[in-house]
DNA sequence: CCTAACACCTACAGTAGCTGTAAGTTCAAG
DNA sequence: CTTGAACTTACAGCTACTGTAGGTGTTAGG
């Protein structure tokens, strides 16, 4: 029952581009699949397993880079414990700053919903309350350049 | 008291490069600060606090254009209520998913590092876990292409 | 006052992470 | 056996920066 799926169909599944998944392969983030006798690419249930993991971060804005060391925690069991703890404790901390400064955005977004109700807004503090974070280096990588946006 | 910085401060104070408030400014993001007699980009607290929360909204994956929405609510705050509203909406439900995501993968990334307190990674379930989200659209924009990572 | 060092200026080229397009091949339905 | 969607490679283009070149402004020390 060895159910492989052809590049449109692992893109579906994963939510992204065929491109996007060629792209992946060729930067080495996924590996180079078997192909069919006319050289399609077969991808496992596993391949895509890795796949949406990549989107999932990928969508939440983490490099590639980092992804890379989350995967390799996968890839790697046998490796020491200081390293993958290490990987796993800074992207903690990376996530636990990045869910802290969206629960600020969503009470101000909720906040201008609630307003709203009332008719028009008022005052808009999306930028004040959002801004001071001042002394947060929040994210030790940088921002995806390209939209991490939504896939 | 009119304390105005220049922009490798701002840069400072942002924790982004002098480049990309010039850039920020190119497409519009920020207005066209006052110059000084040399001709140098002389900014205030107003701009500081507005370039602050792009790089945070940056740094968690927004694309500028989302931003761009976002900073709409606080320029425009006679526009009606319901364009705001809709705007307004739309963000939160992107930033509910981004915190629900976020939540998941930090419960996996603790529940590995407590694993990792006993010696061996025996069985890394990171991949598993994150990628079995599998009839979940996550986000309606797509992923910034380049680093949203950290500046 | 003069100069060295450093921050600023514009302009443009390069990068990451995709995304689209062109030109051609394969596969599955009818 | 044909048609058309889905696949192939290759390469150009996009977003959001980031770096570099070549020149000007600003400031600290002598």
């Amino acid at each position: 029952m060895a159910t492989r799926l052809t590049i449109g169909r692992a893109a579906e599944a994963a939510g992204c581009k065929v491109q996007t998944i060629r792209y992946y392969e060729q930067i080495g983030l996924l590996r180079r699949p078997p192909r069919s006798e006319g050289n399609q690419r077969l991808f496992a249930q596993e391949d895509i397993r890795r796949l949406a993991f990549i989107r999932h971060a990928r969508a939440l804005g983490f490099p590639l880079q980092a992804i890379r060391d989350l995967l390799s925690l996968g890839d790697e069991p046998e490796q020491s414990c200081e390293a993958a703890d290490a990987i796993a404790k800074a992207q903690l901390g990376d996530v636990e700053q990045r869910i802290e400064y969206l629960q600020a955005l969503r009470r101000e977004l909720k906040r201008m919903v609630e307003q709203c109700r009332g008719g028009r807004i008022a005052d808009c503090r999306v930028i004040e309350v959002l801004s001071d974070h001042a002394p947060c280096e929040m994210f030790n990588h940088a921002v995806p350049r390209s939209g991490v946006g939504s896939p």
